[in-house]
DNA sequence: GGTTTGACCATAA
DNA sequence: CTTATGGCCAAAC
């Protein structure tokens, strides 16, 4: 109905798409996470669909989306369960020259990536939030 | 068509 | 510090 009008919407058909293109902006040895790609989308509220659109990669896709840098707020991995992932996130970081604590927490305070490249986004994915 | 399945965050107490 | 709760589901089967 008209609410739909007055609040657009953020999430929508093709969200997991545009998940994905703000996820290749980060470099590697820079980590983001589920809440600033939410924010970036339009809402930190929809910090929980993030990870969800995450989940659903494919192997194949996985390849194109630098999924692993994508950690919760806390600057920790997170696991639902899937402890076999987490471990794959820890490697593949590490790779990159992403320290972790001894608790295993990342410093977001120095490798959180800002997303200064958010230009090179295709217009479509911001949607009708942008600015 | 329904049913199932999932990687979170901010806030309050 | 911990625990609880509400918050815009989409995609695959």
């Amino acid at each position: 109905m008209a609410t739909d009008l007055l609040e657009p919407r953020i999430v929508g058909p093709g969200f997991h798409a545009k998940v994905h293109a703000v996820i290749r902006l980060v470099p590697q040895g820079r980590v983001t996470t589920y809440g600033d790609v939410a924010t970036i989308l339009g809402s930190p509220r929809v910090a929980r669909h993030v990870g969800w659109a995450l989940s659903a990669l494919s192997e194949g896709t996985a390849t194109t989306v630098p999924w692993h840098r994508v950690i919760n707020s806390r600057g920790f991995i997170a696991h639902r369960g899937a402890h076999w992932r987490a471990t794959r996130q820890y490697e593949l970081l590490s790779a990159e020259d992403v320290r972790f604590s001894e608790a295993g927490k990342v410093d977001l305070g120095r490798l959180r990536w800002s997303f200064d490249n958010l230009d090179r986004l295709p217009k479509s994915v911001l949607g009708p939030v942008a600015p």
